[in-house]
RNA sequence: GGUCUCGUGGCCGAGUGGCUAGGCAGUGGUCUGCAAAACCACGUACAGCGGUUCGAAUCCGCUCGAGACCUCCA
């Protein structure tokens, strides 16, 4: 099975044979929300993009550390106007709210969400204002080591200086140079020595809400600080893995990147992984825009683009069959598509329960099972994965339609294929058994009522039967006939 | 304006020099009292125009179109 892991790495633009710093151990981060409003569609993609990553490696045996933080301090709303106000407080003042309050309240949607969605739980999920001291102590290095200065109660990062001695824009492969050239609204009254300098601190306002003590006055964290801070306090100073969304690799990774090497004289990631995002008419899905979808939205159905609700698994089977670096277009055919799939994939599991080994195997088992291995070796392609789990669902469907046959012991690893790759690394679940197990009387009461049906069918009454079947299907109920007799399901 | 990415059949979406991606929808057939499910078969797609090559959707150039980042965004 393991063979060479490729993983695409931004920093290099390519492919790149995946080495952990410590053999079968690996760090990986992941940025999370800025908890100041429901989670949407667009979240979704990270959250899975690499909660698959992160099952995929404790798969090949790896000893994980999977820290995703809650950003719930920052992120300046208006800096133009020179009086930065911080998201958080600003929602909270809207909403007569403690900042503290908003967070909770979001954090707590974005959980259950992912709990849906069935993202694994991180590691750790350190959050910005747990980590104001490590910030600040990351901030003085970077003074020391001279690549920030303080002007009235900020500090900024000397990107032209550090430009000097390294590169600022090895990331998203940027100049500094056209940096200067681009930058738009001068911001004259500014105390920064160069328009592309980043905050570290920020001075509070006398009406900011967030603040804390500082070297620097009373203040804030500035954008790209809590990542590095948090990242390199539970994962080292070098780590292996950094993800988060495209959007982010300017200016924040670049921050990022700059601050550690600034601060601890080299990069601390190994690998860079970006998602890309997820669109709406072609055009990205996103808050500033407005065009965005919420999870809960999509789990009711209640907006007025969604033709019908979707569930968690739907949403979830849909990102994962694009793969993590191109974008996903949102459509309701799209998404009727994937619901439709997953039926079939999962329908095809429930079915392996009914096929009678024979003496003789036909099926290729562990070809199908290298397959499926090489797919997810090449950068994680799950579309790739999800076509050769298609293949086998053919496989057993064959099987059942009594074309091709298997024995025994193909059985058990056709079993074990899904079990692993659909449910452990993909992190689907079957969600129509769960609904027709949660209910024993419901459960009964059908069976009885196609028990009827099946008597009536063996009378030729057809029309009794049909009115049953008719009946149980406006409710909801699929009956489909076997040679046995018959199956049903809650839809 | 600068930097970059992309344009695949009705929809979503892989692939990246010659070999069927896959799913959904559609069409025909098998099975069934009918239906559902399933199985079998089918569509001969790669924005346009040139070039490189024995051969390009895949490489190069140009044109058109869409988008991302440059400000917070997953």
């Amino acid at each position: 099975m393991a063979d060479k892991l490729l993983i695409y790495n931004t920093l290099t633009r390519k492919k790149e044979e995946f080495k952990p710093i410590t053999p079968n151990q690996l760090g990986l981060y992941v940025c999370g929300p800025t908890v100041y409003g429901e989670a949407h569609l667009g979240h979704a993609r990270p959250a899975i993009t690499f909660d698959v990553v992160y099952r995929y490696f404790q798969h090949l045996g790896y000893k994980v550390r999977y820290v995703r933080n809650i950003t719930d301090v920052g992120h300046l709303t208006d800096e133009i106007a020179g009086e930065g106000d911080d998201k958080i407080a600003k929602k909270a003042r809207i909403e007569q709210l403690e900042p503290m309050e908003v967070v909770h309240r979001y954090t707590e949607s974005y959980h259950e969400n992912m709990k849906a969605l069935n993202v694994l739980s991180p590691s750790i999920e350190p959050r910005a204002t747990g980590h104001i001291i490590e910030q600040q102590q990351l901030i003085k290095a970077i003074i020391e080591k001279g690549y920030a200065y303080e002007a009235n109660g900020n500090v900024y990062f000397d990107v032209l200086k550090y430009n000097k001695s390294h590169e600022y824009g090895k990331l998203s492969g940027r100049k500094v140079e056209d940096l200067f050239e681009n930058t738009r609204e001068l911001d004259g009254q500014s105390e920064k020595r160069n328009s592309y300098d980043f905050a570290l601190w920020k001075n509070a306002s006398p009406q900011h809400i967030m603040r804390w003590p500082s070297p620097w006055g009373e203040g804030f964290p500035g954008w790209h600080s809590e990542c590095v801070a948090m990242g390199t306090k539970y994962l080292g100073e070098q780590f292996d893995i950094h993800g988060g969304g495209m959007d982010l690799i300017f200016p924040h990774h670049e921050a990022e990147i700059a601050q550690s090497v600034a601060c601890f004289g080299k990069d601390s990631v190994n690998y860079w992984m970006h998602n890309n995002m997820i669109t709406i008419n072609g055009q990205k899905m996103g808050k500033s825009l407005g065009n965005f979808i919420t999870l809960n939205e999509f789990f009711t159905g209640n907006h007025e683009l969604l033709e019908q609700a979707y569930s968690p698994m739907t949403v979830r089977f849909f990102i994962l069959q694009a793969q993590y670096r191109g974008t996903v277009d949102f459509g309701n055919e799209a998404l009727k598509a994937a619901e439709k799939g997953l039926e079939r994939l999962m329908n095809a599991y429930t079915a392996l329960e009914k096929i009678a080994p024979a003496k003789e195997s036909e099926v290729d088992v562990a070809l199908l099972k290298q397959n499926c291995y090489n797919a997810l070796n090449d950068d994680f392609n799950t579309p790739i994965l999800i076509a050769n789990l298609f293949e086998t669902v053919k496989t057993i469907n064959s099987i059942i339609a009594g074309n091709i046959t298997i024995d025994s012991n193909g059985l058990n690893e056709l079993k074990q294929l899904f079990d692993v790759f659909v449910f452990e690394i993909l992190g689907l679940k079957n969600e129509a058994h769960q609904a027709t197990s949660n209910n024993e009387l419901t459960g009964k009461l059908i069976e009885m009522l196609g028990q009827m049906r099946i008597d009536a069918k063996a009378n030729k009454d057809w029309a009794t039967s049909d009115k049953i079947r008719n009946e149980l299907t406006a409710m909801g109920v699929t009956i489909k006939d076997t040679k046995e007799g018959f199956e049903w399901e809650i839809n």
